[in-house]
DNA sequence: CAATATAGAGAGCACTGCTCTTGAAATGCA
DNA sequence: TGCATTTCAAGAGCAGTGCTCTCTATATTG
């Protein structure tokens, strides 16, 4: 598998334009984000990065797979970490390196999470990337030992409302487990994203320390609510 | 209190830039907001409209305020028919009102409950409108009559962290309520996110009947843990 | 070596936010 | 009422954007 002299340039030109791309962002932000000024750090005139990237939200597409990968990434490592029989501290862990990683990178953050691109159309590149905390949230709640929880029924339009996950994902997880398992998501991506939004002032205590706690407080509860105790 | 001829043109081209404004939101979304289509539409120069509007992200604040004032007051209103005792019902009204609006506004939802605009730093115009739909929930939990939850004693410094929202807008209300209440709407807003940013796909049924019976069970959820019922 | 495919440069179009200047109109004052 | 002042809108212009097209130098392939 020899690669010529071009496929290496190329290569190497698109993971630059990648770099450069999410240094942008990661310091301007996504409305920010110029085909021109990477074209310009990149030495190269802005015609010619059309060559790599056929548009300007392909870029911004591609940044988005990154930046769901590289959460991915963090998160799994994280909880890869704890002991497996732990499921609160799985799931604490899970939680504060996702809060962590959105703090520390708001503007990835914002662009995974936060209000989708103007053109946007979440292609197929992403559902995978964009699967990788769910699926370790859902693996923490696989090792449940089927508490009192597990044995409800769900009304039969949630029930067929949550089939997609239920039959896919979440296969093998108690229904009702599943479904407290998508509210405890969303409780979690909505605290995240109130604190980095900018809209726990005035509400919460600004310190990080005040911020941290409060959230943990938060996921701790959650993590009742879901039997992990 | 006489208004010169001036004055009224002024005021009537301001909310006609408003207007305007708003239409173009709803339709192409906040980041293809352009001053100067704005301007054409209203058959001005560009450059006129800079005589009401100093910025293109000053129409855009007001443009924030103006969707916190118009969800905060079908929240209200809906919530108000309610029975004041029916907390149960106060709840979920206020979650579908939310949520309805969401997915027929989702432009201005993703501007004020998504991603921050770039340049943005929340005025403080924009705080009082902010609240509102947060006062009516808070209203709720203070009708609640402090059952087996209210007791309880936080960790010292999520105390402390609670403050700012527990010695104001929250006055009077058991502070453990307080904080389960902050994860509800979190957990509400997480959910309405969500859904309108598409990151229900391939996780609940695609259609709204689906979609709707789904997030009243999860706000039936939620509404318990917080105690109404 | 010759034919082809590709990378990059350059010019150009239509659009954006925003500033500055210029002429016209409405206003306030004597 | 008549005049000075304030305000409005228009026009030109600057710097930036995404994107397309053409052209040349180079790398690859037959």
């Amino acid at each position: 598998m020899a690669k010529t002299r071009r496929e290496l340039a190329r290569e190497e030109v698109m993971s630059q334009i990648l770099e450069l791309g999410r240094e942008h962002l990661a310091v301007h932000g996504a409305a920010a984000l110029s085909l021109r000024a990477v074209a310009r750090d990149l030495g190269m005139v802005s015609s010619a990065v059309y060559r790599y990237v056929p548009s300007r939200d392909a870029l911004l597409t591609l940044l988005i797979v990154e930046a769901y990968d590289r959460l991915g990434l963090v998160v799994e490592q994280a909880e890869a970490k704890v002991d497996r029989a732990d499921l609160l501290d799985r799931f604490l862990v899970t939680a504060h390196t996702v809060r962590t990683w959105a703090l520390t990178h708001p503007y990835e953050y914002a662009l995974i999470y936060g209000s989708p691109v103007p053109g946007y159309a979440a292609p197929e590149s992403t559902i995978g990337p964009a699967s990788r905390v769910p699926v370790v949230l859902l693996g923490i709640l696989r090792d449940c030992p089927e508490p009192a929880l597990g044995r409800g029924r769900l009304d039969p339009v949630v029930h067929s409302a949550l089939a997609p996950l239920a039959t896919d994902a979440a296969d093998g997880i108690p229904e009702t487990l599943t479904a407290r398992g998508l509210a405890s998501w969303a409780t979690l991506l909505g605290s995240i994203s109130l604190e980095v939004f900018g809209h726990l002032t005035n509400v919460i205590a600004s310190g990080p320390k005040a911020r941290k706690a409060f959230f943990d407080h938060q996921m701790r509860e959650v993590a009742l609510g879901l039997g992990l105790a």
